[in-house]
DNA sequence: CGAATAGTTGAATAGTTGTTCAACCGTTAT
DNA sequence: ATAACGGTTGAACAACTATTCAACTATTCG
């Protein structure tokens, strides 16, 4: 999903002081995979409209027309969210007729959004 | 930062019940506002270059020379970012000679990068 | 002073992303 | 069977985003 740029040549004076620092600044690091995976997941939540769903159906399973009539979308829009939401499974579903019923996966998914607002409201 | 969309006419056919979980769901959906001011804060997480500086800086500030070479990359994308981060709040810095140092603004930043982490290694 | 280094910035470009549109599939009802 | 509805999908387009490049500021040092 991103490209890859490492082992790149720095640009600054690298005295000995600064050498323990990228040496530790290093070591903090995540592994590359890890830090896409990361940023990835941290993309789902940054749109409003997966945003909106995701609070919409929290505590009550909702068809994607009725998700669409809540947001002020077409079905088509929320649908095509609701496929990312699929994929990095932050929701499930069950079909009951025509329709398709969505909900969060897990409290996980709540939690997360809580944390956030917290830092927001400051 | 994103368009609004608001009181499209639903295209689905409203029986009473889908009515009453629209009715529903509405009232679950925070203020548009707070909906775009959640998922830009989650945007400026959204992307692996800000995530590489967060961790590279949490627990030792560093300049902007050794943030790049330990991201492998220029000064100038890392500065770019880094203003997004500024912005945001997330970090805080200052200058020392020709050197710019920076460190995280606050915990809660690293709080919330532990808690998406949990949620990815499962 | 002038040269060198650290960092910032704006414009340009390439890549990504979200919505729309139209076509499609599956289920239900006539 | 066929029409109608709910939902999904792929292509196209517009808007956005990250990196590069070059020019610039500020600070230090000779």
């Amino acid at each position: 999903m991103e490209n890859i740029k490492q082992d790149i040549l720095p640009e600054c004076e690298l005295h000995e002081e600064h050498l323990d620092l990228i040496e530790r600044g290093r070591a903090r690091l995540p592994e590359t995979t890890e830090l896409y995976d990361l940023s990835d997941f941290f993309k789902v939540f940054g749109d409003s409209t997966r945003l909106g769903i995701l609070f919409a159906i929290d505590g009550a399973p909702m068809c994607v027309c009725d998700i669409a009539a809540v947001l002020g979308m077409t079905k088509s829009a929320v649908s095509h969210q609701l496929k990312v939401l699929r994929q990095n499974r932050l929701v499930k579903y069950n079909k009951v007729g025509k329709n398709v019923f969505y909900e969060l996966s897990d409290d996980h998914v709540r939690d997360i959004i809580e944390k956030a607002l917290e830092h927001i409201e400051e």
